[in-house]
DNA sequence: GTGCATCTATCAAATTTTTTGATAGATAAT
DNA sequence: ATTATCTATCAAAAAATTTGATAGATGCAC
């Protein structure tokens, strides 16, 4: 088996046919025909639905690619390895490939990634993204394990239990906040008075069902006036006096002039954390990513590591 | 870089020279040499010490051999994946790699093996070692991060506690057995008694250093009057009246005829388990032997797998 | 249904990579 | 000093992969 032929089949499924996947591997079309097709008479069974709408993977290659990532994870870090034992050494080289979600992706990881980019300018990031609309740790999970990702950050309300296969831990919280009008004079609002007005929340996000899960733990009920697809359409809707807008801190980039945060008299909160597989932790670019991010957030509560 | 390059590196590692690996390779040493030389040329360090006495790893290949393992791993997976994958399948193919000890090796694998091996003809085992005379669990964890194990049995006495990178769990209970003369009358012992004894232990055993410890959890103390290299030897000196055997009751093979087994008034055992990196619960023929396990104990809580 | 566009498979030739066998050079032990 | 045992290197041979061209298959538009 050889690991072109294993790239090669990787890619016509990420692709969706051969033909592209022969543009991205700067190869003629019919060597990723022959690749693929010494690794299907290799193993003995067809790894590929062929057809006029290009190559799809079926239920073996299902099984198989997973086993792919990996191996190219295996690859990187023997690379990786390699050009930290080298004398010259620039840094790490490499591609560190990050499941993320909004907030994480805007507030979060950008100190951390400038930092990260001084000590290692050849170190190159890849954002992968989580399926719309679900970043819950079953989705981040998935990602990990088929090594689509090395890292993963997540959002949680309930407090985080250890899993047996991956390690993950809280970075951060992170405080819903009510949004209304500069002129509202109010001082502070509890979730019964929330549950009275006019809501403003995201169609799809994660956010909109916590809080609802929260009215209906206090006996309450809202339904929210408007989803609209942007927190930042939540901002200014809110600021126009449209209804109340509910956001967690970090997914407000900026306030709009005419808006105004008034406290919650009883906090909500979800958690932001980050979540690897323990193989993980030997990879130089992981080490120095999470070395980053515990500079960042000194409290967080990352596993133990000889940084 | 090339699979068959990561391959002779490793073998190279293995057996301590260019020639013996290019013998276990079935190559000619020159093409051993100049895959390693490619690879060690591709990342741009030395990989190997040489000289008159063959080659040896060094601290970058340290590094970088386990997970050319893992990738071995990966790919017997794959291959495995694909023949039950196959039509005509005749079982798994492929080769698992146990970690294990005497008595798990003598008592407890056998009637596994044996079963297994009706379903899966095809299926090959590979026992490795651990270090002489250590067996806790620091060593397989070490065994299985390494890959060089698929699974390891363990023995050990403080209650299992959840490791977040592996998964271990008890399979049963042994029992440590106080062995004497036939024409013993007495019909049971207080560790008090037996600690008044001669005792015959085992030189490298952990059983001997569990059992010091048991005295000493007790406030006794024994320096044992035999300290001797084997089991059977055990069993021989103290059906000879030389002094008193202790053995956990799996280790005992056949007692002799002249021998005889005297309850202890509080049982002392150790728990014997296996563990495994989770990512390996996807790999067949690791199911297939932890079917075959469950199937033998019943009991013993065989992580949640749909077998 | 015909023709078109788009896909994969296949072929022979060209190219590249890997292996081989022979040998040189290095080094420790006798 | 000799020998035995190791690795590196070289040119030639063998094997593999890649290429470019083309055939064949299949859905889609008209």
């Amino acid at each position: 088996m050889k690991f072109a032929q294993l790239e090669a089949l990787l890619k016509v499924v990420e692709t969706g046919s051969f033909s592209n996947a022969a543009l991205e591997l700067d190869q003629a079309q019919s060597a990723v025909s022959y690749n693929v097709g010494e690794l299907e008479l290799e193993l003995g069974i067809k790894l590929l639905e062929r057809g006029r709408f290009g190559a799809k993977e079926n239920d073996s290659s299902k099984d198989i690619i997973p086993h792919i990532r990996a191996i190219q994870q295996h690859i990187a870090a023997i690379e990786q390895i390699s050009s930290s034992h080298k004398k010259g050494k620039k840094g790490i080289v490499g591609s560190l490939k990050i499941a993320t979600f909004r907030s994480a992706a805007g507030r979060i990881l950008p100190p951390i990634l400038s930092s990260l980019r001084k000590k290692h300018p050849k170190l190159r990031f890849e954002f992968v993204d989580f399926a719309t609309a679900d970043n819950s740790l079953g989705n981040s999970e998935q990602m990990l394990k088929q090594h689509i990702a090395d890292i993963a950050f997540i959002e949680y309300d309930i407090p985080l239990q250890d899993s047996s296969d991956l390690i993950t831990w809280e970075v951060l919280k992170d405080e819903y906040q009510v949004i209304t009008v500069k002129d509202d004079s109010r001082k502070s609002l509890t979730w019964e008075e929330i549950a009275q007005e006019d809501l403003i929340m995201d169609m799809h996000d994660e956010c909109a069902i916590r809080v609802h899960a929260h009215f209906e733990s206090l006996g309450l009920s809202n339904t929210p006036l408007y989803r609209v697809p942007q927190d930042s359409t939540i901002l200014r809707m809110a600021s126009e006096g449209l209804g109340i807008g509910i956001l967690p801190k970090l997914a407000i980039d900026e306030l709009p002039k005419t808006a105004k945060i008034i406290p919650t008299a009883t906090v909500l909160e979800r958690g932001i954390g980050v979540s690897i597989l323990p193989s993980m932790l030997k990879v130089p670019a992981v080490r120095a990513f999470l070395s980053c991010l515990k500079a960042m957030y000194p409290d967080s509560a990352i596993p133990a590591l000889d940084l």
